[in-house]
DNA sequence: CGCCATCTTGAGGTCTATCAATTTCAGTGG
DNA sequence: CCACTGAAATTGATAGACCTCAAGATGGCG
């Protein structure tokens, strides 16, 4: 176990988790896994596939359609769980893609669930972890159904930046213009131009993969983003008799 | 207890659940509320709501944004758990509407986190519940992102049709077409249009609220329709020593 | 019969997509 | 250090989808 049981690394922020169930997650984990950037290391529709807790690097969750459209529906960062949304389904319902190279670990389906059926607690932890996901996809879908170009970027962008780093002006975003289109459902050539229309109204300033949000409260305005959508309530504190 | 606890309607579907179990689900409801077609029964940002059994009618979840824009975020069919996304959350994150006269149960959060915290099996119910309802916000998160509006449309009807009978050609469809635009990103207007065209298409026929897929293969090939991912699988089904 | 919400239809405008041509830039090898 | 290369980003021009405003038609309901 070299860095870490990285699964627990968002859970020890929800709530407590004793000694005991710590080492029950920990021991699900399999070998680290490393994936280039890039890589699709799960195809939609298979089964039985297995959940990979990220412990390094980007990735995504992309839905293809068959004209060659493509829309990412979840962007993962370090100490998120992947795959989680597909447990209900025996069959995975969309791609998962490197954004750069990544550190991975492979989680079994049939294990996990096991588990979760003998920890009600962690069983709740997971339940709250999907829930905040479908927050965010619910943000995301009010986003692309409801706002124009540069409010859609702002809202991204923020959303970004309020994960990845709390308070940081500045972050890294290994994004491709085209990738940002398709998580946004806007071609990337309009990304560019609505890029650079905020860069030239001095809301940010992008360089070199690297976004800094100049001017915070223009664009929370802009967009009306709220992030209150991304905490969620730990598990009730009692254990069970 | 008049009708019976519809909280297992969808339940029973999913995987078999022992009687005690039934019992725990069913104490959980409370009286049978009546409220009548438009009522909103749960604002935005309520703190500590409860959740909701819908007996009856259909009703649905919608965020609104500042400039008086409306997205509905989910259709809710009898059978079904309003609420249940924001378990996560210390405050609702959607506003609850009653589309038609509806009938729901008011159900604690606190005793039904607490009723999963102590049965797992339960628990993982809820969990699988929850993961349908993220696998349609997926979908439809594609459907706004990616297709045009008679895709969308048809995209619509076909869920629609496939969560309320999954055979019948026809069914009801008690939602305005300023609804239905709100639902999929779209001007009642253009929905009016869209419609139309469809109609002049002979691919579906609407009926004072009645519809009609008349051409389901068309329709189904246009939007690539697959229902998969509106059926679950139900858990394990070991019982815990 | 008249009222109100809903639906329909038309005209004009805005936003975004597409196609195509450059430009920038990081990486590579000479 | 520099030229070369391919991916990514920028920019322009044009087209199409959808929106908004507005007027009229429809239809349930008192």
């Amino acid at each position: 176990m070299q860095t870490g049981p990285l699964i627990t690394s968002h859970f020890r922020a929800l709530g407590e988790i004793d000694d005991n169930e710590l080492l029950l997650l920990t021991a699900l984990q399999d070998e680290l896994l490393n994936i280039e950037a890039g890589s699709i290391f799960q195809n939609i529709g298979q089964a039985d596939a297995p959940l990979f807790t990220l412990h390094a690097g980007w990735a995504c969750a992309v839905r293809c359609l068959a004209d060659g459209q493509r829309q990412v529906l979840d962007i993962f960062l370090p100490g998120q769980i992947l795959g989680l949304q597909d447990i209900g389904h025996d069959t995975t319902q969309s791609e998962l893609v490197a954004l750069t190279d990544i550190e991975v670990c492979r989680v079994s389906r049939q294990q996990l669930r096991e588990l979760l059926g003998h920890h009600p607690r962690l069983a709740e932890l997971f339940f709250v972890f999907l829930a905040r996901e479908h927050a965010m996809l619910v943000e995301r879908l009010v986003n692309i159904a409801r706002r124009p170009a540069g409010q859609r970027l702002a809202h991204f962008l923020l959303e970004l930046q309020a994960r990845v780093n709390k308070d940081e002006p500045e972050f890294d975003l290994p994004l491709t213009q085209a990738d940002i289109g398709d998580a946004l459902g806007l071609s990337a050539v309009h990304v560019s131009r609505t890029l650079g229309r905020l860069k030239r109204g001095k809301l940010i300033t992008v360089n070199r993969g690297r976004v800094r949000i100049e001017d915070a409260s223009a664009l929370r305005a802009s967009c009306e983003f709220d992030k209150g959508y991304l905490s969620c309530v730990p598990p009730l504190a009692d254990a069970p008799p």
